[in-house]
DNA sequence: GCCGTTTTCGGCCCGACTGTTTTCAGTCG
């Protein structure tokens, strides 16, 4: 069972928990337990063969948890779940998932109304019964009915970082028509750069609250994509947009606007960590300001935030309480993360030549403009019959092209010969050598036979990363956010491979695919592995996916010299 | 259930909005 799995599991006995009525503190301890163990580096079924007892070591785990991780690693399942489980109707926890429904709704509706599903829920507030009931109300009853419809048409599934990044865009751009915004910024899970979204937080700052505050949050609501309106208050409000997508407002004084980044960016957890760090010292900490007594220190700016409670500046990316705190409070200062101005050049694109929609050359422009000193046009080999790969005959036709195009393009980018090769069922290449050895970049991916074994499959990667022609390994693990799951296979020994034959493990900045992601990267860092961060690019208007490679790299704690792409031009060409 | 530079017991981040009540419980982030 991994990290996942056990996440989940400590999730549902939280939930249960929660709606059987117990102490609010042991309810949040799963809960945070189950949110440790998802952000969490380490494999936890490596922790439990090596070092069981450094797992109540991790801070938020303590020996309850640790002992229910072993038996869930060791077992596959854990008796005091299953107990919890047993004559508790496993509807009441999709209830639990409505928006606006709590544990203590949950309980009520099945106390007195004997509700199990959202079926039965449904049912009875068409008939008018929920309203029957103590602190329940006609509107309270629409709402839910309304929370139903929206649970049936959008599934729970998260968006992708650049859905996300549209919506966010386009309501800024109209919210920035509302007079008396000063400032507009989103924070939340999109400024952090996860690899999924919940919902898009944004921040309004005007100059006087009290004069315009009302106007924008009314320009607000009235935004033309709004399927619900959640929540309109004075200094914040919800929507649902068409797109099943939750914005959240929030306005703010000018004067607060770094305190409130803070808070809204999250993430919920490293807030809570921070805040006790703060109320140690006798601080206060919200998202008005940090405060000693009723006096305002700090809050201007994130950087003085950080400061008055004498942490170093923590960037969004790392803000997962996943150890940031700590080495802040240990180091005092954090090495410089990669950022999108290191990035020299893009390792990972198609062309025409197989799937991609636009010329080599097409794709050349798009690259300078991004600012680079050169890309890889990598194609994919003929394997991927449904991607029209290429075979050797077109492939060396491209090469004429790559070399005439250079010849044009001289002084403005430089253009590497690559492929994108498909590792065959037994680990073998899809191009022979006398292929392979002409080119400058090599990226080894797997697009098929996902479900072998984890044996198998770690033997079919390890033989190609050990292809003397290799040189970037492709989105290692297959996922597709929200539709496919990773290969089976022990990462820890793709991991050592890839250093011992000097192969960069990709990161895949595809919305789609952000694979690898941050999870795996510190410790494949600590390795000492190179990376690539690659956009996969399929036309002209996805170069710009580069910007959540390096979101998910900085989550990684990567910097410039773990990333062959932050190379300059000279440099890199020597090297490869 | 977790945790400890006041503590091995007694705390556990902080504030906003809604719908139902006339002072607040429940929910959310």
């Amino acid at each position: 069972m991994d990290n996942k799995k056990i996440s989940e599991v400590f999730e549902e006995m939280g939930n249960i928990l929660d709606i059987s009525g117990a102490d609010f503190f042991r309810i949040n301890a799963y809960r945070r337990g189950a949110m440790i163990v998802m952000n969490m580096h380490q494999d936890l079924r490596k922790m439990v063969d090596d070092c069981p007892n450094d797992i109540s070591k991790i801070s938020g785990i303590g020996k309850a948890l640790q002992e229910k991780i072993i038996e869930l690693v060791l077992t596959g399942h854990c008796a005091e779940h299953e107990k919890m489980k047993k004559g508790f109707p496993a509807g009441l926890l999709e209830i639990l998932s409505l928006r606006g429904l709590g544990p203590k709704k949950v309980k009520l509706f099945y106390s007195k109304l004997g509700i199990k599903t959202v079926k039965d829920l449904k049912k009875a507030a068409e008939q008018h019964k929920l309203q029957e009931l103590e602190r329940m109300g006609a509107k309270s009853e629409s709402e839910i009915l309304k929370a139903i419809d929206e649970h049936a048409r959008f599934d729970s599934d998260r968006s992708l970082i650049s859905e996300a990044l549209q919506e966010a865009e386009r309501i800024i751009e109209y919210m920035k028509k509302s007079k008396g915004v000063k400032r507009i910024e989103y924070a939340g899970s999109l400024r952090r750069a996860q690899d999924n979204i919940g919902d898009v937080d944004i921040l309004v700052t005007v100059k006087d609250p009290e004069k315009s505050r009302e106007a924008v949050i009314d320009h607000f609501v009235s935004y033309d994509e709004v399927l619900t309106v959640i929540a309109k208050g004075d200094t914040k409000s919800s929507l649902i947009l068409e797109s099943g997508i939750q914005v959240d407002l929030r306005v703010i004084a000018d004067e607060s606007f770094g305190a409130a980044m803070h808070y809204f960016t999250g993430s919920k957890s490293h807030n809570i960590a921070i805040r006790d760090i703060a109320k140690k010292k006798g601080l206060k900490v919200s998202e008005y300001g940090v405060f000693k007594g009723e006096k305002m220190i700090a809050g201007k700016t994130e950087e003085d935030l950080f400061k008055a409670i004498g942490l170093p500046y923590i960037i969004p990316e790392l803000r997962q309480n996943n150890g940031e705190i700590e080495y802040a409070l240990k180091h005092k200062k954090f090495p410089k993360f990669v950022e999108m101005a290191d990035i020299k050049g893009d390792l990972h694109c198609h062309s025409n030549y197989s799937d991609g929609k636009n010329t080599i050359e097409e794709m050349a422009n798009a690259f300078i403009s991004m600012g680079y000193e050169y890309f890889a046009i990598t194609d994919h080999s003929s394997l991927v019959g449904i991607v029209n790969g290429m075979g050797s005959k077109e492939i060396k036709k491209q090469w004429k092209e790559v070399d005439s195009l250079n010849k044009k393009l001289k002084g403005k980018i430089k253009i590497f010969k690559g492929c994108e090769v498909d590792i065959l069922k037994d680990g073998s290449l899809d191009f022979s050598d006398d292929i392979l050895k002409e080119l400058d970049v090599v990226i080894i991916s797997a697009h098929m036979y996902a479900r072998l074994d984890d044996k198998d499959q770690t033997a079919r990667l390890i033989a190609a990363i050990e292809n003397p022609y290799s040189t970037i390994m492709g989105h290692p693990t297959g996922r597709l956010i929200n539709k496919r799951p990773e290969m089976n296979f022990n990462m820890e020994k793709i991991i050592d491979a890839c250093v011992e034959n000097g192969v960069a493990l990709e990161i895949n900045s595809s919305p789609s695919r952000l694979d690898l992601v941050d999870k795996y990267l510190k410790i494949a860092k600590d390795k000492g592995v190179k990376f690539a961060i690659g956009t996969d690019s399929h036309s002209v208007d996805q170069v710009d996916f580069m910007s959540f490679g390096v979101g998910i790299a900085r989550r990684g704690w990567l910097e410039s010299n773990n990333i062959l792409n932050t190379k300059s031009l000279s440099k890199f060409d020597k090297d490869f």
